[in-house]
DNA sequence: CTACTTTTTTCGATCCTCGAAAAAAAGAGG
DNA sequence: CCTCTTTTTTTCGAGGATCGAAAAAAGTAG
């Protein structure tokens, strides 16, 4: 892959071993029982660091602990009112659920080097601070600076999309290639993009707010305060107030039964009413943005997922439709259109590979070589 | 720029000195009169290669010749019905402007090298062939290989927007930094895109099909064969089309009086009627749509090229306004917005350095040395 | 003409990388 | 248990890129 030979690769894998840190020999001695001298195994040295993913959702704390070979220690799961709490409260929950993970490892573990949060909204581009989310009503939320000086670790916090294209990325490129699109289904509508390998983000701010892009100008009213987004069509709430005949001058109601979904798709799929009609608009919704997406640059693989992927079926139709409206008679076909709901394993396992190659990039010693070598990222 | 010591550029220049191709050392002595033994100066050599730049637009072909050094060296104009022409007869009329002027210059000019080639429409990734473009009624013309085999030179076709930013990024890469968005206004809208310092173009096909981008689902008819793009609001047939209260299920109108936009910008400045309505409606598409980019990535400097760029003041209340619909209440403030109505300049400039920068790239010899050191492109 | 200034070039040293050769570590077979 | 074969790893010397220090060059200033 590095394009350098075995002679090399050699000098630079005993000078990686001599530090003891990153690498380790690996004992899995499955060699298989072939002829020759076999192999040497390397693998990431799980005792050079730990790194905590952290996924923040409404009402919900979830916090993984691995090791630097990406094996998973700890994981547990907290409900808290996030949305009732201020920034301050929000940040003493996240960092008492850590270090009661941490302390019950004691000093198997190595130190943690790294924590990746993942979360819905919109963070600085720095990963430091979180700007706006629906998951507290707070703004500027010093999430990052608080995580630091707890742990001293440093800390990047993502959105959630993000996380999730990076985990597809990493689990099946060979399917994915080096452009898709991962949408995230679910009481918001987000999007996390690559592009020429690359995970696509803001200038300045990290997120590609897919359901934020203008569906219906003056359309009807969405979380973020504006008109006619996407997701005031394709949001959960949003379907479940076109389903009931709600007001699309007003905001989408917060309470909606726990299994809002799952009625509103048994309902769909039993008689063509209103359930239906609204799912076939969200389809639409997401149609238009992602044929505008295609007009921008072309056709790539999608993925939904989060739980409104279980009713993708429900939308398909008007999504396609959108999609095969076609510009000077130049077809638009997308290869891949995969489902994948558990939206909660990506982040975790997307969460988990942005801090693992960070700490990678940070390994001691490497500013030096880089500083030499002027290499890339 | 590059990192190296003073020592390493010696024995670098000198090397290409030696093959006497790329560089020459320029006899330029203006050195100012300064102590010290003074510096040499070198600059490319325009006995290197030719290149040729070609702006093929509606019933115009325009060809500019320019030496390795990048001084235009000739340039001409001719006024051809492109739409009247079959595929073959477009590529015939191309080569034969392109021959006269190569043949006037006689043995003076270095061979050509490479030909850029800017037009309004899509190409294929390659920048081969020419899929679809409102010049020509025709799809699929193999312009490239055409040329290639008529003047043994390399050539790149690309959407004129592309080689529009591309020249804005060398006249003033302090001023729109790595990243901005320029947009051509005129019978067709346009957008040439720079994210992370790279010209952002589609995975597959070339352009980024602004103009496209779906305003108002079911909208008002477009060129393309779609409803409700941009472009079929803020298209200069599309304005017409507003302010004379035409049919907006029909085909914009392709006959407008020669002086069509300066009658409009002329009515709309007098009084507050259709046509002041058409520009504001105009401008409310591309408000909409650029706030849908920025709602993706961040707001970048913006750039208005082109004869409506001229117009631009009747335009920019309202794609100010539709800016200003704020999500999440985080702000979107654009910083710089500029206004450079010679687009065809813009075409020329950007062109050439595209091609200039492709024979840099291709310089003989490079290959080998490229192999060995795994250079980045 | 000499002193000074500034830039370029030369030179030896260092580091990275490679291919060929040597060494190592296993299984296969007697 | 020993030797042969196979496969991988490692060593070693060579080549090339790059650098800093020193030397040379090419001017101006006086």
């Amino acid at each position: 892959m590095t394009g350098l030979s075995a002679s090399t690769v050699t000098v630079i894998t005993n000078s990686l071993l001599e530090r003891g840190a990153l690498v380790a020999e690996a004992m899995s001695d499955f060699a298989g029982a072939r002829r020759g001298r076999p192999q040497v195994r390397l693998s990431a040295n799980p005792a050079h660091a730990a790194a905590a993913v952290i996924f923040l959702g409404l009402d919900t704390i979830e916090i993984t602990l691995a090791d630097y070979a990406g094996t998973v220690v700890a994981s547990e799961v907290e409900s808290t009112p996030t949305h009732e709490l201020s920034a301050n409260e929000l940040t003493d929950a996240v960092i008492s659920v850590l270090r009661r993970l941490l302390d019950r490892q004691g000093s198997g573990l190595a130190p943690l080097g790294r924590i990746a949060i993942g979360v819905e909204g919109i963070v600085d581009a720095d990963g430091q601070t979180l700007l706006s989310s629906p998951v507290t009503g707070r703004s500027d939320v010093r999430l990052g600076q608080a995580l630091e000086n707890a742990f001293g670790a440093s800390v990047e916090i993502a959105n959630e999309s993000n996380m999730i294209a990076e985990a597809l990325r990493w689990k099946a490129p060979d399917r994915y290639g080096t452009d898709f699109a991962s949408v995230l289904l679910s009481v918001g509508v987000g999007m996390g993009l690559y592009l020429n390998g690359k995970l696509f983000s803001g200038v300045r701010s990290s997120a590609v707010e897919f359901g934020h892009t203008c569906y219906k100008p003056d359309g009807a009213l969405c979380r973020c305060g504006r008109r006619g987004c996407i997701e005031a069509y394709a949001g959960l709430q949003a379907i479940w107030r076109t389903a009931t005949g709600g007001d699309q001058s007003k905001m989408p109601s917060q309470d909606l039964p726990e299994n809002a979904l799952e009625l509103l798709m048994a309902k769909a799929r039993g008689t063509d009413g209103p359930e239906r009609h609204a799912f076939r608009e969200a389809g639409n919704a997401i149609g238009i943005g992602l044929s505008n997406l295609f007009t921008m640059f072309d056709p790539i693989p999608l993925v939904f997922t989060g739980p409104g992927a279980a009713g993708l079926d429900l939308m398909m139709e008007s999504i396609k439709a959108a999609l095969a409206k076609t510009s000077y008679g130049l077809p638009v076909t997308v290869s891949i259109i995969d489902s994948y709901p558990d939206y909660r394993a990506l982040i975790r396992e997307g969460g988990l590979m942005r801090a693992l190659v960070f700490l990678d990039h940070t390994m001691p010693g490497l500013g030096e070589i880089r500083e030499r070598a002027a290499l890339p990222d």
